[in-house]
DNA sequence: TAGGCCATCTGGTCCT
DNA sequence: AGGACCAGATGGCCTA
């Protein structure tokens, strides 16, 4: 993080490359000293009337490094968010971790995937009204975790429902079934394999 | 070495 | 006025 700062104040320095500011700032410096007694009145003279052209650069200064502060931690939390979408996401252990957009396309999909699970059952339960416990779950926002157990979501697509929009091809479903049972790590495989040949 | 990904800085715009 | 959000620019790191 030392290097953060220190490019801060690198750049912070290439903010104001100009001659007025490194006037004002060399004039700030030089006021170190006792001020003469010319510069004395003017600033009296200034006093009520606004702010010198040197206290202006440093307020826009700190301005623009709170600023940049407040886009940090804008991006932090949106790299935490992403963080925790991952962690909700299938994954095998060993394998690297999913850029942003990868992430997001996948989440996408695997909403998708899950969407169609539901649908899929509610196709063959329908009729008797009983959803199974795994459905009513995912309904409620209490799908399983997806890391913990294959069936809970499923690589299958129906032909006849929406494919992924970020899908350039039919998903066509890395075999389709409408059989629930066909949930097992070989969907996870094809279903990530599928995710990503659409990028 | 080129290309992809990322973090950060920056200025503009919109909102409160 | 100040903060949030956004998109462009830039430079560093990593990998094929």
């Amino acid at each position: 993080m030392d290097s953060v700062y220190s490019d801060i104040d690198s750049n912070s320095c290439d903010f104001f490359p100009h001659t007025d500011d490194e006037d004002s700032r060399g004039s700030l410096r030089s006021t170190s000293p006792e001020p003469e007694p010319q510069q004395l009145q003017q600033k009296k003279r200034r006093r009520g009337r606004g702010r010198s052209e040197a206290t202006v650069q440093v307020v826009k200064k700190n301005r623009r490094l709170k600023a940049n502060d407040r886009e940090r931690n804008r991006m932090h939390n949106l790299n935490d968010a992403l963080d925790e979408l991952r962690g909700v996401l299938p994954a095998f252990p060993d394998e690297t971790k999913l850029t942003k957009i990868e992430t997001l396309r996948f989440a996408h999909n695997y909403i998708w995937a899950l969407s169609e699970t539901i649908r899929i059952a509610d196709l063959q339960t329908g009729k008797t009204g009983d959803a199974p416990l795994l459905l009513s779950a995912a309904r409620l926002g209490e799908a399983p975790s997806p890391g913990s157990d294959a069936c809970s979501w499923s690589s299958s697509g129906s032909s006849s429902s929406s494919s992924p929009a970020y899908s350039s091809s039919s998903p066509g479903s890395p075999g389709a079934s409408e059989d629930c049972s066909y949930l097992t790590q070989d969907a996870l495989y094809g279903f990530r394999s599928f995710v990503q040949g659409i990028y």
